[in-house]
DNA sequence: TGGAACTTTCAAATAGTATTGAAATATAAT
DNA sequence: ATTATATTTCAATACTATTTGAAAGTTCCA
């Protein structure tokens, strides 16, 4: 495959995939391109290769480097910003997990810890407390996985893994 | 706090995070209620509890049917259709691990397989190739990881890896 | 076989989310 | 201080996804 097809392929395909994970489209594009390009690049650069607005492209890189996968770098004798990715995918996936569970997950267990302790004593209220409980459980403990793999490594683990499963 | 608003609590809860990890509102809802409830319930009675429409009510019990996270079960002396949620936490995990791998993952894997093998020598290609060869490499090992932990039990995996990471 | 009960479909409406682009703001050079 | 360049904001717009609801389809029973 030649590499403009390929590029374009893995821009799209990015895409696509984040936003069937809850990651809006443009902003896995965003941070797709400056995967692979090996410069930092310019507002400006980001708005030709993928066609979009210099509003999306702020908006888009801003949350790129709110979610630390993207850095601000700055050239000497230029006055604009350049931007460029992480190129480390451990890291891209640490970052990624450990901004999920902050945002998404230790919110959903504290809300399960508190259903737990639902009042009455109907069969409804005990399948709910069951479902609750069980939950808790569940996501406390995917939560404690995820808290240590962040803070050790994320490649280390997945080998321990795979062996432990093997 | 009680029973009818915890439920509600839980429901609400239940669709805005899955409609952060790229699942319909509706579809967690639908998942949230038959989850809480000890016994099955009608289209009727989904529809009554959730303020939804036939049609929608309809369209996501099919879809949790076929994420198997919902069955069907016939009353006797009964004419309407019922259904009921996997209750087994563990179960749902790996269900739903499961079905995403299949239709997310694997073919994420499979693209950035072939893209590993583009063609060009110049930086560009090279960074490209790069990305893309880390990015299968961490893909196909999430992958694996996975696929053994949904064959096996994912309960015993997540013990296993909590004591690993300890 | 007719018709009541229930389920499914799908085009149209609605709601939700993302994107644009131009104005406002900020920053740097002269 | 003025101008030129770059960045940010945000109301308007475009786009996408979800939901509705009525019609069509199915199944069961008398």
């Amino acid at each position: 495959m030649e590499l403009h097809e390929a590029k374009d392929k893995f821009i799209q395909a990015w895409g696509a995939f984040g936003s069937q994970w809850g990651i809006n489209r443009s902003m896995a594009q965003v941070h797709a391109l400056l995967l692979i390009s090996p410069e930092p690049l310019s507002t400006e650069d980001v708005m030709e290769q993928l066609n979009i607005s210099r509003g999306n492209v702020n908006m888009n890189l801003r949350a790129l480097i709110d979610w630390h996968l993207v850095d601000k770098v700055l050239k000497n004798g230029e006055r604009r910003e350049f931007f460029q990715a992480e190129k480390d995918v451990w890291k891209i996936a640490t970052n990624i997990t450990r901004e999920r569970k902050k945002r998404e997950l230790e919110p959903m267990v504290r809300l399960l810890g508190e259903l737990k302790q639902t009042t009455g004593t109907s069969a409804e209220a005990k399948a709910f407390k069951q479902t609750a409980t069980d939950l808790h459980d569940l996501t406390s403990r995917i939560d404690a996985v995820l808290e240590r793999s962040a803070r050790s490594d994320v490649q280390w683990f997945l080998k321990a893994a795979s062996t432990l499963l093997r």
